[in-house]
DNA sequence: ACTATTTTTTAGGCAAATCTAATTATTATT
DNA sequence: AATAATAATTAGATTTGCCTAAAAAATAGT
């Protein structure tokens, strides 16, 4: 596995994931800021070693193979940028390229040994789940607050507008990125939200609660 | 900076401090594991951006500029190693061909902040001394235990024989890699070694003291 | 249904880093 | 000092991953 072949796996996974479909040639280009001739050539190339079933003209999809080499190039991603936030202080918006780099070191060894370092995290610091060392994870959904329900239960993530003002709003109701709730009921009348968060009570206003991006536990 | 073209940097800095002089074409060959004819190659490249001073036939010399990124390469590759035996729990024999792919990821955001997660640390899990941001380090000196003179101090670096025997007898004395001591007395009638080691007063026969690899401080 | 537009592929090149084989320079030996 | 042995370099190929330009296939618009 090369370099380049990671990020074509990866590429392929997320585009298959939001699309629902397979990934064609133009939407691995456009992600991957290459051109589309060096997409046709390293498509031909993966086919080859049965990572994708490819139909000329017609995109990619992953093999099992191809799936779990893309499910583990993300396991090590995440882990990293978990690592950078919770123990290097990085910003969560400051991990992504570097774990863009971390990702490609191949040791089971070492990966295995951050995640047990880590206390086997189930999300990473942007609220996207981590793949476990057999590939499974946790599905989750990705919404604003004031899309939510009553009973949802999940994770904050992120905020929409990450202005000084917004997040110092946030840090006063002591709400911060990784703080889990559960919503306890939400008012007809003007919509704000009523939840548990940490080991408080608290109340939102709908325009708060749209600006905070949340992961939710999907229930089984 | 290119992965191969650290790696060339690396091997020649290595090299002059082993020997005092430049690095010759079959040297670099060897501890790269390269073909010369490939070396000769990257030395002319190497050259043309002015990171070494080469004459053919006459082997290569870093400049200021090329010896900068050895040892910033090395630092990265020392740091990751102290990272991976003192947070991940690995052998200090287990290290080396992880840290090898680590050290090339080049963000001083990242560097700097494992260097203050780790304290600052000035050896590495061998003993090796560890470049700060600035690029300077502590002169040591390795050598076995019964090596030694009195009054030097350093710290334990290594075992010749690490057969589990060996490693028995050491763990009984609350000896370790990592373990600093300073020594008191030598007996000059069977070398016996007189030194305090963590925060106990222990007496070692020579036959031991040979059997144990120490970094010493040189003393301004 | 036919043409225009968009997407994808092929063909041909390039740079990095390696290799083998052949050549040239240096060093050692008699 | 001439030659043998060793070391280093050049020449020519290969692989990976990318590029541009041109051709071919699929899709969209009337």
């Amino acid at each position: 596995m090369t370099l380049a072949e990671e990020n074509y796996l990866k590429a392929i996974f997320h585009i298959e994931q939001e699309t629902g479909k397979g990934a064609s040639t133009s939407s691995i280009s456009k992600s991957l800021n290459t051109r589309a001739a060096s997409v046709s050539d390293m498509l031909r190339k993966l086919a080859e070693k049965k990572l994708i079933s490819y139909e000329k003209y017609y995109g990619a999809n992953l093999t099992n193979k191809g799936r779990h080499i893309a499910i583990m190039t993300i396991r090590r991603h995440r882990l990293w940028e978990t690592f950078l936030v919770e123990k290097l202080n990085f910003g969560w918006d400051e991990v992504h390229e570097v774990a863009e780099d971390l990702e490609h070191i191949k040791s089971d060894q070492l990966i295995n040994a951050l995640d047990t370092f880590l206390g086997y995290p189930e999300l990473d610091p942007h609220g996207d789940p981590i793949p476990d060392a057999n590939g499974n994870w946790q599905k989750i959904d990705k919404k604003t607050l004031s899309e939510c329900q009553e009973n949802d239960q999940g994770t904050i993530v992120g905020v929409k507008d990450s202005s000084a003002a917004s997040l110092k709003l946030l840090d006063k109701r002591d709400i911060s990125i990784g703080s889990t709730f559960k919503i306890d009921s939400i008012e007809s009348f003007d919509h704000s939200i009523h939840l548990n968060i940490g080991d408080q009570f608290l109340l939102l206003t709908k325009k708060l609660a749209d600006n905070i991006f949340v992961s939710i536990v999907q229930q089984p």
